[in-house]
DNA sequence: GTACATTTGTTCGTATGTATA
DNA sequence: GTATACATACGAACAAATGTA
């Protein structure tokens, strides 16, 4: 329903594709579109979603892992922390 | 009871191994070893018979289903169409 | 009605190879 | 040569539907 047009991964920035799709859901994360306690988009969905390989999707997923933004588990998906981190 | 040597998964083969199995599945198929209305062997089954992961498995078996070969129904198994299309 | 095993559906975890810049 | 990205394949875990004891 919202704009989603700088969701976009750009292939050609010199921004490497992990990053631009961590900072896409970092800001998702932020506008409450991805809700606490809520999963994110799968693997499979990120992938078909923004055109790029598993690989990327999953760097971008364990940044945000790293940030404390999300939780994951096998089997059943990655959910947005209800309290993240301060810092 | 028949000769299935040429029924045989290759590692080394450029063709990727999902395809194979379609290839193989189909030829049974055509042959009548698999018949109309009648199960396929179960994803766990193929998995054995054929020393390949199940992911391997599952994109053969989509393959047939998107063929209009098989029919699959979840918690029981996949079946060979009785009426085959005809393209 | 319940519990269990079987089967397909989906998801994350890992390793390897290929192509490109 | 190195790092990025994509593709293939295997493994493990969770989930839901089915059938049976």
């Amino acid at each position: 329903v919202a704009d989603v047009a700088q969701d976009r991964i750009d292939p050609d920035s010199p921004e490497l594709i992990p990053a631009q799709l961590a900072r896409i859901l970092r800001r998702q994360i932020a506008s409450g579109k991805l809700a606490p306690g809520r999963p994110i988009p799968s693997e499979s969905a990120l992938m078909a979603e923004h055109g790029i390989s598993r690989g990327s999707v999953r760097r971008a997923v364990d940044r945000l892992r790293s940030e404390g933004l999300i939780l994951t588990v096998r089997g059943k998906g990655s959910y947005v922390r209800k309290r993240p981190p301060s810092t």
